[in-house]
DNA sequence: CGATTCGATCGAATCGATTCGAGTATGCTT
DNA sequence: AAGCATACTCGAATCGATTCGATCGAATCG
């Protein structure tokens, strides 16, 4: 006996005496069918073993899969540890999973992967969701030859994609201010990764421009508003405690050493604090931190509050599920930049005289 | 002017030249293709910007996505925030990317999506993985009918399914006879949820004898076996720090106070020592705390080492994205049960005198 | 030189459904 | 009883590729 052929509705139509067009109806109620018949039907699926239409066949007729691709960062197992990276996928699942629709985790980077960036764009894909990505990601490209409908989420920042921000300058702005009416003189920036090739240490000024990721671009240059362009920069290579502590280590062990320090998110001011912690420097008093994001970081840090920049996490990411929404409907959502409030917590204070 | 209709390879083709079939040999490399005819069409697939072929079409005659479904536990955002959850998707990650397959996030508790399971089951997946589920997961039954080949990791816990574990049962007990030899004898158990509708708080034999979590069930057993069946359980409503810190508040209210507790996981664990320093009792003089799982707990802890059983968190995703990949390829792989370590931490010591 | 093989290409079948337009029987209206 | 709307069902086209077997010319072999 060779393999048997799968079971096809087809094959139930034939058994229930009816065509195939009627027994797609049974299934799909797109059409007026007597119960009776929708009965036999599916009495006769069942006595075949057939379980429904098949996903495939259907999406390819239908054009639409349910399948909602994201790339996450550059690595996934780091947006994990990422309570933001956590709450976007939370926020945009909440508005997709009662339409039908699901996420497929992409791997962001798709040069670790081993892979062409082709070979990645080959799921069926309803849209595209790219958050944090950097503006040359090669698989935008792709997507966009392909015409799958893409969101941004805090860029990549491209003129073919929707995208959902958040006030990046206008937080970071009052961030640096804060630090300049306490007093602070020796500030220094703990910043995100640049590009997409992960480096770790002191950002000169052509690292600067070379910039590629929106988000620490604006971060950066509100800072830089404030404080002037000399502002020291020390930059990280992902959005980690760890990260956050090694480039802390680095600031503590030079000269001048910093009043303060703006990290460009909680995970990294944390790792800052931790640094500080080890280096024998008691935050506030001999070092000022901000963060930004608004986690909830009494995990790390016990009861004492961040100062820190929070950001609507969760509702950036139901924005994003509506707009992913939108495009599949066909429409091309506006734009939408989301503000940010800035929280004075117990990490900042008044330089010591 | 109407909707254009899509560019397929079939206009490519006709455009170069040649059949549909030279086409499709072209762009797939399934057969041998002139140098020559190869580029005629590639120019032709530029010409009219045609950015390869459909993935869904190709899908459905080769019956091959790339997507595997993953349910994790009940709620995905829990799920997130549980180090051994994400690791677990990492190590799936890990095996199947280079595979050219990824992870579609399907929300654990259909009740809640307000979609009945069928609607879930819609996704052309190649595979499924159960992780941390219900025995009688209603999505199981569906995937089963449909013939979606699928594992599960650490419960569901069914015939047809093929299963990667850890050694639940040694590494309950070894905890449970470590807090014995230290002379404990008021001993109680912070247990996961027992069933899918979750409730908190005690646990009386009808509800013990409800539980549908193999994990959760087999940890009992182990705890039951060494200090009898009357050990008493605090069920907690998810695998979160909150959880335990709620189930520990309550059993130090309660009297006789316990004088050691076994977690069965290392956040429940790291919730129940909160709520003992809250209570004002120290660990582990007033308190010897287990957990389970052996997560990185230093973010929580400070330095201290919890006490706990360290199972391998990584490799048990290894293996199970292997052995979906055994499945995909047409394999039927065998059960996996992984050794786990008990690992003596700062956390617990011999009772107050 | 005839037979064989190989490389390149093509036509047609196939994957498994959905959907549109048409056809038929039934019931209702006047 | 003629006219007409309604409910139901069917056949055929369609979605966009992949793949199998056949064909044909050119190169290789004995």
């Amino acid at each position: 006996m060779g393999r048997q052929r799968r079971v096809t509705l087809a094959d139930v139509a034939a058994r229930a005496g009816v065509s195939s067009s009627t027994a797609s109806l049974a299934y799909s109620g797109a059409g007026p069918v007597a119960e009776p018949t929708r009965q036999r039907v599916l009495a006769a699926a069942a006595e075949l073993g057939y379980a429904g239409p098949d996903p495939l066949a259907r999406s390819l007729r239908q054009g639409r899969t349910g399948v909602v691709g994201v790339v996450i960062g550059e690595r996934l197992l780091d947006a994990f540890r990422d309570p933001v990276s956590v709450a976007l996928l939370d926020g945009i699942s909440a508005e997709l999973t009662p339409l039908g629709s699901a996420l497929l985790l992409l791997p962001g980077d798709t040069r670790a992967a081993g892979q062409p960036p082709e070979r990645v764009a080959l799921y069926p894909l309803d849209a595209m969701v790219f958050a944090g990505c950097d503006d040359e990601h090669p698989l935008i490209a792709h997507v966009l030859a392909r015409r799958v409908p893409a969101v941004a989420v805090e860029g990549p920042r491209r003129p073919e994609l929707p995208i959902v921000d958040i006030d990046h300058l206008g937080g970071s702005r009052q961030a640096a201010e804060h630090l300049l009416q306490l007093g602070h003189r020796e500030i220094a920036v703990v910043s995100l990764p640049l590009t997409a090739d992960t480096r770790r240490g002191p950002v000169d000024p052509a690292r600067r421009a070379a910039c590629t990721f929106a988000l620490c671009r604006d971060r950066l240059r509100a800072v830089e508003e404030v404080l002037g362009p000399t502002v020291r920069i020390v930059e990280t290579a992902s959005n980690l405690v760890e990260e956050g502590e090694l480039a802390g280590a680095e600031l503590f062990e030079s000269s001048p050493r910093p009043t303060a320090v703006i990290a460009q998110a909680d995970l990294l001011a944390i790792g800052v604090i931790r640094a500080a912690a080890k280096a024998g420097l008691r935050v506030p008093e001999d070092l000022s931190v901000v963060g930004f994001d608004g986690i909830d970081s009494s995990g790390w840090l016990g009861s004492e509050q961040l100062t820190t920049v929070e950001q609507p996490m969760y509702e950036k990411g139901h924005v994003a599920g509506r707009m992913v929404a939108e495009l599949v409907a066909g429409r091309r959502p506006a734009d939408v930049t989301l503000p940010v409030t800035f929280r004075v917590g117990a990490t900042t204070a008044p330089p010591a005289a």
